[in-house]
DNA sequence: GATATTGTCTTGACACTGTCAAAATGCGTA
DNA sequence: TACGCATTTTGACAGTGTCAAGACAATATC
């Protein structure tokens, strides 16, 4: 039924304790934990409704706090969005050493098939984080938080050493840089992504051969 | 100095003749050609100030008419962006045609390059459409033009008779399939182009190194 | 326990936005 | 001249992000 392996399925749930419904503390004038349930509530509303949909006043609001109550805890919207994004990042390291722990030792073509699996799944079935982690609206200069910046470079340099790995063991030629074809493969699975994500690439049954030619052509010379 | 060819510039000068600058016709109440009017001003206003700072409102003050005039011409503010979109769709299809015909005949590996580079060129510096041409925001099902979905189907078919011809030189492997390789390298452009437009691949220096090696990974087994 | 300080939240306000309905204006034609 | 039509305007409504002041609760200090 599935397109995915079922050791990537369900990182969608929520991993917040029972916190903080609007009167949990029955009627205490303070929120128990705002700052989560903003968050909670934002990205719930994103994946639901759309991030379109996403306002400053409705998610108050629908928490049950007042318009500008949010702006306690961040600067302004793009803040708010930075904290998800960064929340996302962090899955999708989790996701990442996931995948790449669960490979056989040492890492086969196999590994790499699942990294590509792994890696559209969480774009296509995750869009709340990977809409903001890789929008633009974030990476413009002085918008995005250091911390952001550190999380996401982190995915990005772990996927650079992944590459060194495999070329390591033989996966991948030596002979290519593995800054450029980490940079040039990434692109690929980004672009594959986005295309589905925005609707561009419509027939859900071409994902998975596509994702299998990108595995192919990129790793094509280790077959013999 | 340039990352591009000489012949792929310029393609940003404006098109339109003259026309219309509030006062043009002298005190007509009519205005000469306001939905030309409107696309160019709105067009000029992504591009200078960034999509977000696109208003109805002040696209039609800056035009110099009142606020609900373009909605005359324009559904919504949606349809407004698929006619940018649909327009960028046709200076991309006319780029892809003049790189088609420039390069020699038969086509070499030169020709492929050649299209890289084209086509991340065009994103990069016309993002004023190419945002629009491949953002989520008008591929939901419903909210794009029936012409829009037509002129970008042909870019898309445009690419895969291209790769097709290739093939038929030897320049592709004929053993793997004409659309899937098509499907997979368009992702990589579209990969590429993004992670630079969203600033996300900030080292400009990096740009012609990842374009070199996302062309020769892909056509690798063409040289010897 | 009373008081001051700090952290948390609310109210009011402003300048914007997209878009609808109804009215006004100009132009070509009968 | 008057009619009809395309074009543009005015008025209005609900919604947005966010700032500045104030109101309230919990905590620290005396």
């Amino acid at each position: 039924m599935s397109r995915w392996p079922d050791r990537l399925r369900d990182m969608t749930t929520s991993s917040t304790r029972n916190a903080s419904s609007s009167s949990s503390r029955s009627g205490s004038y303070h929120h128990g934990d705002l700052r989560k349930a903003l968050v909670n509530e934002a990205v719930r509303i994103i994946r639901e409704e759309g991030e379109k949909a996403l306002s400053m006043r409705k998610l108050a609001l629908n928490i049950g706090v007042s318009r500008t109550a949010s702006y306690h805890y961040f600067a302004d919207k793009q803040a708010l969005l930075c904290a998800i994004a960064e929340e996302g990042f962090r899955r999708f390291n989790v996701m990442l050493s996931e995948v790449h722990h669960a490979g056989q030792r040492p890492p086969s073509a196999k590994s790499m098939r699942d990294f590509v699996a792994g890696y559209v799944q969480f774009a296509t079935e995750q869009t709340e984080y990977y809409d903001l982690m890789f929008g633009g609206h974030i990476w413009e200069s002085r918008t995005s938080t250091d911390s952001l910046r550190e999380e996401s470079h982190n995915s990005f340099r772990n996927y650079v050493s992944s590459v060194r790995s495999w070329q390591e063991n033989g996966l991948i030629s030596d002979k290519v840089d593995a800054l450029r074809f980490s940079q040039v493969s990434w692109s690929t699975l980004h672009g594959i992504s986005r295309l589905i994500i925005d609707g561009i690439y419509v027939d859900s049954a071409a994902i998975e051969p596509i994702c299998e030619n990108a595995a192919e052509m990129f790793w094509r010379e280790l077959e013999p």
